[in-house]
DNA sequence: AGCACGCCGACT
DNA sequence: GTCGGCGTGCTC
C-alpha cells in the first residue's frame, strides 16, 4: 500500500503559486526550466505565465500530484533563491487570509513593496566592470595607441570598478565601451552588501515618573499590553524608553502609528533619540524609497521602523518589540480591499514572533478595554499629566426649548464671545464623519426608535424608509412627529454645511479657519493652515475629525461640539463609544499648562446617560458601562461580526445577489441579518446593498462565512456584481 | 483583476 | 465596409 513513507518519499514535482488575483485559489507550476521545484522555496517569487500576461507570485507550497496536470506550464524565473518573507511573516499573511476571508495571493502582494510585486531584486545589486583575463598583461601591450583604456584596465585589477567608482574616476562611456568591444573587459552584476548596522547611539531620555517607570518595568517579554494612559501622560516617552531597551540587545522595534499622526515632529522625535538607526514608512514616499526602506529593516540595518497601517508588514530579522500608538484610530483598519486591522495583525504578529506588543491609548477601544480587564492583555496606566497640566472641563448645554441661532445656542455663543475677547481661539468641532441618519422631532425629540430593537431605525432619504440594521424591520417613514404631530422632523445631522457661514453671520469680525478634508487636500496645506493657527491669533477655527487627534492647538481655550447628536444617535451600535473617544480627545486638543480648557457640548439630550457617565465619571467608568450594554444586546465584543457588502449598476441586483447568498446560508449558531440596501444606497452610480453576519462563536462565523465566500464565488450573474467582506468591521455603513 | 473573444452601432 | 462599445468567460 502507498503509505506515509512512500509519500515522503515523493518528490514534489510541482509548485503551488499564490497570485495577486482575486480568485480565492492557487495555480500550479512546473520549476522554471533547469531548476527542481525544491530549489524553489516556500515564500519566493516566481514570474509565471497567467493567461496571457506574465505575472509575479509567491510560491506558498508544493505538489506531487494536480488535478490540472495537462494545463500546467512552466515557471519563466525564479526571482529570489531565498524566501523574501520570513516563515512567521508568510504564517501571519495565510493567517489574514482566513481570518479576513481575503485572496492568499493579494494578501501576500500587499505585505510587500510595489517594486518587489513587480519583479525587482530584493536585495540592492549594482554592476560592476572587470577586467575578463585575471593576467591582463597581454591586453595591455595592445593598448599602447590607447591610454585611457589602459590606464582604465590597470584600474580594474583586481576588483573592477562600480559605475560610481568610474564616473568619479571620469572615466567616459566611449573608453569603457571600447574596452569591452575589445573583449578585455565586461560588466558584471552582483549584489551589495547590505548596508553597514549604524552604530548605536541614543539620544537622551527623559525623566520618568514613577507611573511611567513602573509601566515600562511592567513590559514583559512577549504578550500583549494595553497602555491605558491619559492625554498628556507622557505615553510617548514610554514607548521610547522601551523602544531603546530592546534596540541595546540589537532587536529591532515597529511603531505603528495613525495616519495623521506621522508628522515630521514625530520622525524628527525618533530620529534624535535613535539616530541614524530610524526608518519612516509613510504614504508620501515613492515606490523607490519605500523598497530602500524595505531592504533596510529586511537586512536588519534598521533598528526602529515608525509607519503608519502598512507598515505592520515591515520585515524584521530580530524583531523584538511592537507598538500600536492610540491603538483605537479607525486608520489602522483597512476600509478598502483588503480590509485587515493592523492593529490586530500586530497582535498576531507579536504571538507569532514570540514578543512583546504594546496598545498605546488614553481612550481605547471597547475591545481592548475589554481585553485588558479579561486579563488577555496586562495592562499599564498612567493617570497623572506632565508638568500638572490641568484636565479640560466639561460644560454641557442642553437646547431644547431653546432658539438656536445657525445652530449656536444663546449660552454657547457668550462663551465663544467671552474667550475670544480674551485674546484666545475657539475650536468648533463637527462630527460627521461615518453618519447613518436616524430621524428625530424638533419639538419632542422623538426618535425613530425600532419597535423590535434597541437601536434606531436609519432613514433612508431617497426611498423616505426607515430601515432597522439589526433587525432588517422597515416602515415607511411618518410624515410628522408620531408623538407630538410637529412637522418638524429632520434627520440629525443635515446641514451643518451651512455652519460655516452661520458661524461668519453671528461673528462678523472674528476670523475663522476652515479645516477638514476638502480644504486641505492639498499637499503642505493642513500643514500651512496649521502653522496658520499657531501663531496664535484670536479667532475660530472650525473642522472634522481632522482637528481631533494628534495637533495641539494651546491657544485654544473652548472647544465647542455644536452637532453632538448626531453622532450620540447614530445608527451605528459603534456611535456611543467613538462619541465618547472624540469628546476626550477634543478636550486634549485645548489648553496648555496654565490655561485650562472648556469643552462645550451642545445637545438636545442633556441627561444622556452615556454622555453624563462619560463627563461625571471619566471613560473608564464609561467603557464598564458600554460593556455592559454590549453584552445584553449580545454585540461586539460579546459577539463576533462580518458585513458582506455587495454592488451593482442596476438597483435591486446587489441585493438580490445577497438575498440568495443569505437563503443558501441556514447555519445554526449564526445569524444572518439582512440583506438591506445601504443607508446610501446609490453612491458613484452603483446601487449597495450588505448583509451582516454575526455569531458569540467566532468559529461559527468563520463556518458562515467559508460557505458564503464559496456560494458567492459560483453564483452565477456574479459578472454584474462586486462583492467583499468585511470582518470585524469598523463601521456598519 | 486583467485580458481576449465576440457580437451590435456610428464613422475614417 | 471597419472601429469600438462593454457583456462573459478564463486564467495552472
Amino acid at each position: 500500500m502507498a503509505g506515509p513513507t512512500l509519500m515522503l518519499k515523493m518528490k514534489p514535482i510541482y509548485l503551488n503559486v499564490a497570485l495577486a488575483v482575486p480568485l480565492r485559489r492557487t495555480f500550479h507550476y512546473l520549476p522554471p526550466k533547469g531548476q527542481m521545484a525544491e530549489e524553489c522555496q516556500v515564500g519566493c517569487r516566481v514570474k509565471v505565465p497567467f493567461g496571457r500576461q506574465t505575472l509575479v507570485g509567491f510560491v506558498i507550497g508544493h505538489a506531487q500530484e494536480s488535478d490540472f496536470a495537462d494545463k500546467i506550464k512552466p515557471a519563466l524565473e525564479l526571482i529570489d533563491r531565498q524566501a523574501i518573507l520570513s516563515a512567521k511573516m508568510f504564517e501571519l499573511c495565510v493567517w489574514a487570509s482566513e481570518y479576513y476571508h481575503h485572496a492568499l495571493g493579494e494578501v501576500l502582494h500587499g505585505a510587500i513593496p510595489v517594486l518587489l510585486r513587480q519583479g525587482r531584486d530584493s536585495d540592492a545589486r549594482t554592476k560592476k566592470l572587470e577586467s575578463v583575463h585575471d593576467d591582463p598583461e597581454l591586453i595591455i601591450k595592445d593598448l599602447r595607441q590607447a591610454p585611457r583604456q589602459r590606464a582604465l584596465l590597470q584600474a580594474l585589477i583586481p576588483d573592477g570598478l562600480t559605475k560610481e567608482a568610474l564616473s568619479r574616476l571620469d572615466y567616459s562611456a566611449a573608453t569603457i565601451k571600447a574596452l569591452i568591444d575589445r573583449g578585455a573587459a565586461h560588466w558584471q552584476e552582483f549584489r551589495l552588501e547590505a548596508p553597514e548596522k549604524p552604530p548605536q547611539s541614543f539620544g537622551t531620555p527623559l525623566n520618568l515618573s514613577d507611573e511611567q517607570s513602573q509601566a515600562l518595568a511592567a513590559i514583559d517579554h512577549s504578550g500583549t499590553h494595553l497602555l491605558f494612559g491619559i492625554t498628556g501622560s507622557g505615553k510617548t516617552e514610554v514607548y521610547l524608553q522601551a523602544i531603546e531597551k530592546v534596540v541595546r540587545i540589537g532587536k529591532q522595534a515597529l511603531m505603528l502609528v495613525p495616519e495623521i499622526g506621522l508628522t515630521p515632529q514625530t520622525i524628527a522625535r525618533f530620529e534624535q533619540r535613535f539616530p541614524g538607526q530610524v526608518i519612516a514608512m509613510h504614504s508620501a514616499m515613492t515606490n523607490l524609497e519605500r523598497l530602500g526602506a524595505w531592504r533596510r529593516a529586511h537586512s536588519g540595518s534598521a533598528a526602529v521602523i515608525v509607519g503608519t497601517r502598512s507598515a505592520i508588514y515591515s520585515p524584521m530579522p530580530n524583531p523584538g518589540l511592537i507598538v500600536v500608538d492610540e491603538e483605537h484610530d479607525a486608520s489602522f483598519k483597512q476600509q478598502e480591499g483588503f480590509r485587515y486591522s493592523a492593529r490586530d495583525l500586530a497582535v498576531k504578529r507579536g504571538q507569532l514572533e514570540r514578543i512583546p506588543v504594546l496598545l498605546g491609548s488614553a481612550t481605547p477601544s471597547l475591545e481592548t478595554f475589554a481585553n485588558a480587564k479579561s486579563g488577555r492583555y496586562k495592562r499599564l496606566n498612567l493617570t497623572r499629566r506632565a508638568n500638572d497640566a490641568s484636565f479640560a472641563k466639561y460644560k454641557i448645554i442642553g437646547t431644547e426649548h431653546q432658539q438656536l441661532d445657525e445652530g449656536f445656542s444663546p449660552q454657547l455663543v457668550k462663551m465663544m464671545r467671552q474667550h475670544l475677547s480674551e485674546g484666545n481661539q475657539v475650536l468648533v468641532f463637527l462630527n460627521r464623519r461615518g453618519f447613518a441618519p436616524v430621524l428625530h422631532c424638533r419639538q419632542c425629540r422623538w426618535l425613530s426608535n425600532c419597535p423590535r430593537c434597541d437601536g434606531r431605525m436609519t432613514f433612508h432619504l431617497t426611498t423616505k424608509m426607515l430601515v432597522c440594521h439589526h433587525c432588517d424591520s422597515q416602515q415607511r417613514s411618518p410624515k410628522s412627529c408620531p408623538d407630538c404631530g410637529s412637522n418638524e422632523l429632520v434627520p440629525l445631522g443635515l446641514g451643518t454645511q451651512r455652519l460655516e457661514s452661520g458661524l461668519q453671520k453671528i461673528f462678523p469680525d472674528e476670523k475663522i479657519v476652515r479645516i477638514d478634508r476638502d480644504s486641505t487636500r492639498k499637499k503642505n496645506e493642513l500643514e500651512n493652515k496649521l502653522e496658520e493657527v499657531g501663531k496664535g491669533q484670536r479667532g475660530i477655527l472650525l473642522g472634522t475629525q481632522l482637528l481631533a487627534k494628534g495637533h495641539h492647538f494651546p491657544d485654544v481655550t473652548l472647544v465647542a461640539v455644536v452637532d453632538l447628536d448626531s453622532g450620540l444617535f447614530s445608527s451605528d451600535f459603534h456611535a456611543v463609544e467613538r462619541m465618547g473617544q472624540l469628546l476626550l480627545q477634543v478636550g486634549g486638543r485645548a489648553g496648555r499648562e496654565k490655561k485650562s480648557g472648556v469643552v462645550a457640548i451642545q445637545t438636545l439630550y442633556p441627561e444622556q446617560p452615556m454622555l453624563k457617565l462619560l463627563v461625571e465619571k471619566g471613560y473608564e467608568a464609561f467603557c464598564d458601562e458600554l460593556l455592559v450594554d454590549r453584552q445584553t444586546s449580545e454585540l461586539p465584543p460579546y459577539n463576533y461580526q462580518a458585513i458582506v457588502r455587495a454592488e451593482a449598476a442596476q438597483a435591486g441586483t446587489a441585493l438580490n445577489f445577497l438575498e440568495s447568498l443569505s437563503r443558501t446560508s441556514q447555519f445554526p449558531h449564526a445569524e444572518l441579518l439582512g440583506p438591506i440596501p445601504a443607508p446610501m444606497e446609490k453612491r458613484a452610480g452603483k446601487f449597495r446593498a450588505q448583509l451582516l453576519a454575526s455569531s458569540s462563536s467566532r468559529g461559527q462565523l468563520h463556518q458562515l462565512l467559508k460557505h458564503i465566500v464559496n456560494e458567492a464565488e459560483q453564483s452565477i450573474g456574479k459578472q454584474q456584481v462586486r462583492w467583499s467582506i468585511d470582518v470585524d468591521p469598523y463601521d456598519l455603513f
